[in-house]
DNA sequence: TAGATTGTTAATCGATTAACAATC
DNA sequence: TAGATTGTTAATCGATTAACAATC
């Protein structure tokens, strides 16, 4: 007979954590290609520019990978990852929107070397369906609902105009997509919390960069402004 | 005579906030679209997501900009905030590397629109170079470090090949740039500090957006992994 | 004026960093 | 074994939320 002890709530893993493991991923697989068998926090901290601590942190958020008095064996801890991250299946994508971004994004070799397969493009324009993009044949959009159903994809990425954008994602929630890879400006909300949105806000970034460009200016101006002008006491 | 009560530190915007702006100032614009006049912070908090205080926090970085018992006027702190982003002036661009993700950008309207101008684009393949894309003339990156020289240009979007990344950058190191869009997986490190990088690292959206499709599968698996089994006492 | 809503201070929450016992 | 380095607890730091006086 034996007890089981287990933790009556999830801990999440939070979004900051989530958005480096990515780095983590790259960094471990230039290691791997550089026949580097063992790596310690340290030593990721140097490469990688985060503490070694929170490193350590992060990684045990999902698991025990390391060994004291030795680190991280690299292929494990890149494996591992992988597998966190899901990158250990192959995901079958379809991308909607077949313009310049559209085209672009079938022809990028980068998504298909980690597992990311886009099997099928979907547009309005006549003149584009029947054709291939990169090998993927283009379909009328009319078939997106019959072919996600038919074909088991996991995510859709959406390179639509943005007035295309609800309508598309209306059709989108009616399958049993997992995820759309969103490339419009415009914010989708959707009924069935199931499905995740990830954006792709590429105005959102520009400003960001605009934002620092203009910074030392700002500031110099804010300075300015906050003078108080006293009279002598 | 007066005196000058002037703060000796600049308190530094952090990157929370700034992630942030865009947002407002895309939700301002719609406002100001549809002719409304004055917004709370508590209305801007239903329409965002993120809460009053919140909002009223961001906004105070920069200025006093709302007034009690009335909430703020939409066209002023529209025109704010795009002042805080840089918006009130046009940013002359460069982009080097004419593939499809480069053409695509060059065709994107929406850049243009908020004064982000792509004035030439480099690539280094001679069948491009004469011709043009959007009315864009394509020089060769051979030309990039006069071109900018000459043309006062703020911004690089840099969508070469990774092979190239950082050949690229170091040409772009010599000139006066004040920023790199980079759309490149290459992790870009510069001496100069006073040349902004602002990445899209496209895959690593995707890696995101794949742990969260991969993630209930992920927690039941630790679960059952963290699990201990106890002998009865 | 009374009601509304800001700007701002204080309290809370969560993430990062430091420290160190455990252990390879 | 001694040295190295982990996993993890505790301390610190920073960001978010709550509360409220100021004031339009």
């Amino acid at each position: 007979m034996i007890f089981l002890d287990q933790p009556d709530e999830i801990k999440r893993v939070s979004v900051a954590v989530i958005k480096r493991l990515p780095k983590y991923y790259e960094c471990l697989g230039n290691l791997l290609k550089n026949n580097v068998e063992r790596v310690s926090s340290q030593e990721l901290s140097k490469i990688l520019g985060f503490t070694a601590s929170q490193i350590r942190q992060d990684l045990n958020n999902f698991g025990e990978f390391g060994q004291q008095g030795y680190g991280y064996n690299v292929q494990q801890l890149y494996l591992e990852i992988s597998k966190i991250l899901g990158l250990d299946t192959v995901h079958k994508m379809v991308l909607i929107g077949a313009g310049n971004l559209g085209q672009a994004l079938v022809n990028y070799g980068e998504f298909r070397t980690h597992g990311f397969d886009i099997v099928a493009v979907f547009d309005t324009n006549p003149a584009l369906i029947g054709r291939k993009i990169n090998n993927v044949p283009i379909y009328s959009t009319e078939e997106i609902e019959y072919f996600i159903k038919e074909n088991e994809i996991d995510i859709a990425v959406m390179t639509v105009p943005k007035g295309e954008a609800e309508k598309v994602a209306g059709i989108l929630e009616k399958t049993r997509i997992r995820g759309i890879w969103n490339f419009t400006p415009v914010e989708i909300k959707l009924e069935n919390e199931d499905i995740l949105i990830e954006n792709v806000h590429l105005i959102d970034s520009l400003f960001t960069l605009s934002y620092r460009i203009n910074e030392n200016k700002l500031q110099k101006r804010l300075l300015k402004q906050k003078r108080k002008i006293f009279p002598r006491p």
